[in-house]
RNA sequence: ACAGUCUAGUGGGCUGCCGCUGGUGAGAGUCGCAAGAUUCAAACUGGAGGAAAGUCCGGACUCCACAGGGCAGGAUGCUGGCUAACGGCCAGGCGGGGGAACCCGACGGAAAGUGCAACAGAGAGUAAACCGCCAACCCGACGUGAUUUAUCACGGCGGCGGUAAGGGUGAAACGGUGAGGUAAGAGCUCACCAGCAGUCCUGGUAACAGGCUGGCUCGGCAAACCCCAUCCGGAGCAAGACCAAACAGAGGAAGGUUUUGGUCACAAGUAAAGGUAACUUUGCGAGUGAUCAAACGAACGUCGGCUCGACGUCUCCCGGGUAGGUCGCUUGAGGUGAUUGGUAACAAUCCACCCAGAUGAAUGGCAGCCUCCGUUCGCUUGCGAACGAAGACAGAAUCCGGCUUAAAGCUGGUCUGCCAAG
């Protein structure tokens, strides 16, 4: 995967599953947008935040899907990895259908769309972990 | 140059920064007595397609099955060649299309059998008779005439009958044209043509072509069943092989060891006494063995009066095997460039070359520049600017040979036709 090593990506079914139980039985977070669906679990080990990818064959072939994939890493490994809320984390991303447009291009603000969920995600994570301390 | 035809190639380039993944790996860490195992890692280097796609054929490879033969089922279907093989390719034949280059064709058998043919039409298969055409015989009513007064003759009409040339229907109607022939017609006869047959002749490896001879006119559909010929065992890299936590089941083995203390036996040695001495006696006694007790450990628990035995737990070994991992895994019917053989597909020989190997699945992101194309705008009409994902189709998953389908552009070559010019 492009910018992240296999020490930073969900590697089997089981860490994806346990991703998103976590979020039903309460303890993960879920973020439902247009575009992207982010599920988080909660931290776990110091460790930097690990990324599962989830697109499905709805979104499109598999060119558009790689390119997706590949838009969701990139801003993965320049924005994301580095806020302190997002350590220990397991983050998986969910594509959704809507990404692609009606002449069956990926749209161009694919990333902005991202940031926009993320933003929402990092400022419900870090909500709670102020109130702890 | 225009319109076409066939065919080959290409599927952007350069630079910077930040990444991913395979290989090599300086070096560093951890474990280990060591051998080694394992983790991290600078640097260098490889990293999508012509279709990687559809998964439609054919193989390699792997496992399973298998004496041999047959049936069933499936596929293929002009001939010859190429090939590992093919439903592929090349060459040829035949049929069809096009003005031509050229293109298209499941292109074996309908005289083995069964079957099918909508609509229209008279008739659709040992054919049929609607409109037509037609001499005689026979039958009917009518008319005219004759007389033997209920018969005869003649006439047209109708029926029976003959006919399949013409009209009409259809995708298709039992050869075509001409002549003879006839009441009218008809392969009824003749000539030519078409088709058919032949143990014939010539050319060709063959499909087939040309000829000769013969009599004859015998419809179509096999992408309907079917017949004939040829080929085909099944499942697939999630194949399969190996390592192997956990784990259940089954088989085997050991069932006792260590420490402390007591008692007994043996006992190296040592001390004392006696003896001139050899030595004798007594005490102590490391250590060894047996037994008892306790502790640890597990040989303990249950059944049983006891022994044998059974079961359970525990230890070890053998075999099985999930998670996980390793291999398979990319050097191959590979391929550059020559030469030779062949019309060609292709083959042979020599020779550079090594060219993705992921597995929640890499091959990318962001900039900048250069050309290509499209759209829009501006005007100096061939230049500038802006926009468009370099803009189409599309992403390796065991590997090859094909086929099919998808699709922006750009570049070359072959041949054909036509206007004009030379």
């Amino acid at each position: 995967m492009p910018g992240i090593s296999k020490s930073q990506r969900l590697l089997t079914k089981r860490d994806f599953d346990a991703t998103l139980d976590s979020q039903q039985n309460g303890t993960g977070v879920k973020i439902v947008c247009r575009d992207f669906v982010l599920v988080a679990s909660p931290p776990a080990a110091d460790r930097p935040a690990r990324l599962g990818l989830i697109v499905s064959r709805k979104v499109g072939n598999s060119v558009v899907r790689n390119r997706v994939k590949r838009c969701v890493r990139e801003y993965f490994r320049n924005e994301l990895v580095s806020q302190q809320p997002l350590n220990g984390c397991n983050l998986v991303v969910i594509a959704r259908p809507s990404l692609v447009n009606q002449e069956g291009r990926v749209k161009d603000d694919i990333q902005g769309s991202l940031k926009h969920c993320a933003d929402r995600l990092l400022k419900k994570l870090s909500g709670p972990s102020k109130s702890c301390p």
